[in-house]
DNA sequence: CAAGGGGATGTAACCGATTGAACACACTGA
DNA sequence: TCAGTGTGTTCAATCGGTTACATCCCCTTG
């Protein structure tokens, strides 16, 4: 008679609830019932079923509950890497949320690989995740849409949900949520802020055809110039990706290049622009006195610089994303939110003399 | 007849192997031997059935797999915070290795607190991960030991396995794995660059009794003072959490507390090295002409300000810790490791110039 | 005192897969 | 012709729970 704690073949074997219903001598139903709490029962049975989980350790097979009954208890999220600071960012908030929520969190990370993520899918789709959370900036293509159009089907009619988060909504025909942040704004305002501070040559580090995040960041620095009536010079554009090394990279290469044409920088986001204050610093170059710096993301090592940046409700982000998908009645709705940003300024922006100019 | 897609209350349902038996003229346990790939089928049979999986874009049911036959197919992290870059960059090396064994990954985190960590492991059970697997610094107390003792139990009674990395072993009793690094040989190793440099008064930065890591990075700098007849100076060694905030804190107040009476700081970690970098040079000083420093962790951004740290595996400590969890014949054994650790010499230390002295 | 009703528990079907054992069929060799 | 041998497929038990329905017991109530 195989007991809890070993089976036949000797391999060990976790308590099942017929272990515990044999202990306190009731049906498994009953067991069943007591532990899910919805049920009466005689306050000496449960105390005897209470204490037979108690002795035996027993834990719930999550898989057979979720097999016979219940919903599906976990909520996944797919990003490039764990270790950049907005995915990790937006991670947590999604883990929180779902913690709250009394979800487990699958997490699975793709490398920026389509392949990948279509492997990634399938296995969250394979978990019944009540909902599949992709985060971040990536290029969109024909093909792209077309890739999500189908996950965002084929997880809806496993009633479950995809969710965008940080990404342009695809749609009304495709039933996906969308949890977006308005980087085109943020990127307006940090731009009039140097504007009105006098700045009229900015330089814009970061562009990336084709990538939304920077488009629409740059997007948001060309509409501000065009609203102050600043001529827009394509050249103070440089293209380059969003970390740190680029950031050191492009600055150093445009100030090495030839004589200053600009008085501020505005980097595409926190990462970028550390690299490029390492770069101006090194040139002896002092923030904000020889030149004014801003960013994008608010990271937390932005405070530690001193940098005026936008604040992305990163973790908000996360959170709003799971909120919505566990929510929403019907799966397969087509939801869209966009997050507001901020600018927060700090010490990097000195107002240029401009009688001086 | 509910077709998939469509089950009689209405609400959508993924198609089941029950659906693809019946479109492609065969039972469901051909299906499943076909699509397991494991036996030998006719070649028209295997078609019909490819077929009808690709027509109703079929997914197999992971819950039922995993309740029937199969192994559990997932490795569970739990950490502290996924923001912190340490927790970050291992719970990538988990993720990577998980993958490339096929393993989908969960995560939790504590947020630091006991009974989220219970109640987090207690989850894990639930969905029989193969492994758990803990990351980080902590207080190493009776309450600690008999609750990681309490886990490892538990698990290996439910054939897995409780993997400890980054802390220390538990004892032969406790059916755990361990994966360390080498924490104090790296503090030794750093500490001896700075005083074979000439420095003998170094500020330590980041002490906190109790706490796993910074113990043990303590022991590797005294010792290193030991071993070069160097009087140990307790007035040197600041106390402070392992956050940049604290660095630039510390940093700062020491400076603002008297006569400078160091030529040299050794932080903790990068962040605090990071944070009193910045203090340093807010006073004036240059870093490694007034001032030597050095860190601990080599996080990406010690290569950006050039600094002299000791490297960690972080990435390295996550993949072992998979590895050895998925490799061990039986579950419940005890392993240790424990990784090398390397200093890496950039620019922020100074031969001191002795004669001087 | 019999009928009725509600609270507490048991019985058994089911969720969607895997897998050992049985079976049908074609082919070989004596 | 028939036992023997593979191949390819199906049958049915099983994993560990949930839950609709049946059952039983005891207490009201007319």
């Amino acid at each position: 008679m195989p007991r809890a704690g070993t089976s036949a073949n000797g391999r060990p074997r976790p308590a099942t609830i017929r272990d515990v219903a044999e202990r306190a001598g009731v049906s498994v139903a009953t067991v069943s019932r007591i532990l899910s709490g919805t049920y009466p029962s005689a306050p000496t049975t449960r105390g005897r079923v209470l204490r037979a989980v108690r002795e035996l350790d027993y834990v719930a097979n999550a898989r057979a509950r979720g097999l016979a009954g219940g919903q599906a208890k976990s909520v996944a999220i797919v990003v490039n890497s764990v270790i950049s600071p907005h995915y990790a960012h937006v991670a947590q908030g999604v883990q929180d949320e779902a913690a709250r929520e009394g979800r487990l969190c699958l997490v699975g990370t793709t490398g920026g690989d389509a392949d990948r993520e279509l492997a990634t899918v399938q296995l969250m789709r394979e978990e019944h995740a009540e909902a599949v959370i992709l985060v971040g900036n990536i290029v969109v293509d024909d093909a792209y849409h077309e890739r999500m159009a189908g996950y965002a089907r084929a997880l809806a009619a496993a009633g479950s949900q995809l969710v965008l988060c940080g990404r342009p909504p695809l749609g009304p025909d495709v039933p996906a949520i969308v949890v977006e942040y308005d980087n085109t704004a943020g990127a307006h305002a940090v731009t009039s802020h140097l504007l009105s501070a006098g700045h009229e040559r900015i330089l814009f580090l970061g562009r990336r055809a084709g990538y939304t995040t920077p488009d629409s960041r740059v997007a948001g620095y060309r509409a501000a110039l065009a609203a102050y009536r600043v001529p827009h010079d394509p050249g103070l554009e440089v293209d380059g990706r969003m970390d740190r090394q680029e950031g050191y990279r492009m600055m150093r290469a445009r100030l090495d290049e030839g004589p200053r044409d600009f008085t501020a920088v505005f980097a595409c986001n926190d990462l970028i622009a550390a690299g490029a204050r390492q770069a101006l610093r090194e040139q002896g170059l002092r923030i904000p006195d020889d030149i004014s710096l801003a960013g994008f993301d608010d990271l937390p090592s932005a405070a530690d610089i001193d940098l005026t940046t936008v604040h992305v409700p990163h973790e908000e982000l996360g959170r709003t994303a799971v909120r919505l998908a566990l929510h929403s009645e019907t799966p397969g709705t087509v939801q869209h939110v966009m997050l507001g940003t901020h600018i927060v300024v700090r010490d990097s922006v000195r107002r240029r003399d401009v009688l001086s100019a």
